[in-house]
DNA sequence: AATAAAGTTCGAAATATGTCGAACAACAAA
DNA sequence: TTTGTTGTTCGACATATTTCGAACTTTATT
């Protein structure tokens, strides 16, 4: 911990900002509920979510969900994918990873 | 992760909200760069800083230090103790230990 | 081609944040 | 008690954030 770069320092204060809305927190950790190790990039049913659910999970109006997951994958929290209309979105576990490491004593 | 209540997920946002400044991102790591195992609550010259000397290694005036080292310890990070003029600032590790584990995948 | 479903983009409004400098308070030293 | 050092509080200002609803785009279905 502690032994970071100007750029490092900033880049993660930025992913710290985007975890700092209680609802883009809820987003997250709702698409952080099934990431498990061994699940790098992958996407299926039970690690993923479309904008919608989100939406109505969170309660907000979906463009709002949507400004909220544009900022998470900008920061690279997380990932998403068109599956026809729908847009399924997941957490990056390198990322999880990365900020598991920076809180390590 | 993510088996959260409302109330800690407001929490956690709310530190996240304290870190996602450069500024105050810089002061925190300052001062966990000398934190280790082990130093729980304890404060020694190699553990803590002043609010001058943040100061001047973030380059910003001191009311605004002060202000975030205010921010800073409300959510918990970070603890302070008036010695004499000056008032010494140390990381909290427990809350490094509660983010660290927030973290784990 | 027309309609429906799911997301995105845009503009607007209210609120919050980060920073500074000046004035003030607490403590120490002469 | 006067002076210097360290930190806090206050007021102000510029900028950023959060959120909504309306209008638009993309894809699927009929």
């Amino acid at each position: 911990m502690s032994n970071n770069s100007k750029e490092q320092i900033d880049e993660f204060a930025e992913v710290f900002k985007a975890l700092s809305n209680p609802n883009r927190l809820k987003i997250f950790l709702s698409l952080a509920s099934c990431c498990k190790p061994g699940t790098v990039g992958m996407i299926d049913q039970d690690c993923s979510a479309y904008i919608g659910e989100l939406a109505d999970e969170v309660a907000v109006v979906k463009s709002t969900v949507s400004h909220h997951i544009k900022e998470l994958k900008r920061v690279g929290l997380i990932k998403t994918e068109r599956q026809g209309q729908k847009i399924a979105c997941w957490v990056d576990p390198e990322m999880v990873d990365s900020l598991h490491r920076f809180f390590k004593l």
